[in-house]
DNA sequence: CTCGAACCGTACCGTACGGTACGCCTGCGA
DNA sequence: TCGCAGGCGTACCGTACGGTACGGTTCGAG
């Protein structure tokens, strides 16, 4: 897929930016509400200036959700020194920014709406959101657990088995549960438990694939 | 919730079921498919019957879901004599359960179905899934949990943790990702690995959950 | 046989929304 | 100052779909 890279290219100017900015508000306040008539009030710009940049209603809405998901970006991690007290902060670094990504408003209503769209024959924006959400983590995590691996820090038959793993751990039913719309996860409630959830799954990943005394 | 309940009270006659029927089979077909005309057509009936039984076009969606959503059972498990072995078969088969509902074309549109509903202020059919979904497995899952660590086979702080790392070492990325359409999963894919990642997921969860020599 | 209830098929209505056309204003270069 | 490109606001069109109305048919009860 040549769409994370077109991302890069496909620069918005301010203003355009605007509109994306007004795009994404009216998708997060009512994920059915972004109707072009909407989004042009909103951003006080005319419909026919929608048409013309974004090309349609689809093209608007991928504009949208390339240009936020896009903006999701996982940590650089230090391979210099591997040490074992080095991995695990990294691990817990991607558990973090795994989780508090997950749980945003924002995360939240692309998968939503990535989700409403792939539910009809349409797959583009599925495949933004997976480049840029789960497959993006794979793609930075998995050369730190093959390091960590070659470095006799962790056992696993495979990165990617390794990878699902701890994608699991971390994510746990969270996520669905948060897409459905579950009353009883509140944000700040899962909010408070973060740093709780991300030593408890690190340790788990660990204790599964830490070569020896890896706890 | 008394939605779980109010499903076996509320019967359909085998014409209603059949009206459903196809009200799946459009959703399945293409998600946005469910048109009320659709419906009438493909079932041979007229829109005032749907009107008449249903109410509106949200009480058929809601119907449908919630008729479909409450077929999905979770096995019943031998709590009588619980050793190592049968609590090793009865993981083995809540993992087994969960996998292949998950990657069922069925649940994937009713997931999907939910999600887009709860994208704007609706949550019913989000509840609906969610109480037939992970809070059914949970409400099931549990108790074989607690009889275990009863029994001194498993060790946990709290069987809510147990539960939800148990979910998550089974369902992994497997769901969101089939949910956003993944191409590169297909069903035949996950399919042909269900017993491989059922053995693995459970080993895993004894591996930190189980007391002294768990494996 | 008659009546009425249930239901099918279809025509119809109103609205919401995607998409287009057009008039007007603003700013900028010549 | 003139002209024009870009863009705003609004009016407009066509269609799709939710919801309603109504005539015709079937079927079972009395």
């Amino acid at each position: 897929m040549a769409l994370a890279i077109k991302v890069n290219e496909e620069t918005f100017t301010p203003r355009q930016q605007a509109v994306l900015t007004a795009a994404l508000d009216l998708l997060v306040e009512n994920g059915d509400g972004l109707t072009m008539t909407a989004v042009a009030r909103r951003a006080s710009c005319s419909k026919e200036t929608l048409y013309k940049w974004f090309g349609d209603r689809d093209g608007l809405l991928t504009a949208t959700v390339q240009w936020q998901a896009a903006k999701v970006r996982m940590p650089f991690v230090d391979r210099s020194h591997l040490n074992i007290k080095a991995l695990r902060v990294s691990l817990e670094q991607f558990a973090r920014d795994l989780l508090t990504t997950i749980i945003g408003e924002v995360s939240i209503t692309l998968n939503r709406t990535a989700i409403t769209h792939a539910a009809q024959e349409k797959d583009s924006l599925g495949n933004i959101v997976l480049e840029n959400g789960p497959m993006a983590i794979r793609r930075r995590l998995k050369p730190i657990l093959e390091a960590a691996r070659d470095a006799r820090l962790l056992r696993f038959p495979s990165s990617e088995e390794a990878y699902r793993t701890f994608f699991g751990l971390v994510v746990r039913d969270v996520q669905i549960r948060l897409l459905l719309g579950d009353k009883s996860l509140t944000q700040s409630n899962v909010e408070a438990n973060i740093e709780a959830d991300v030593k408890t799954a690190t340790d788990q990943f660990l204790a599964l694939y830490g070569a020896k005394t890896a706890n």
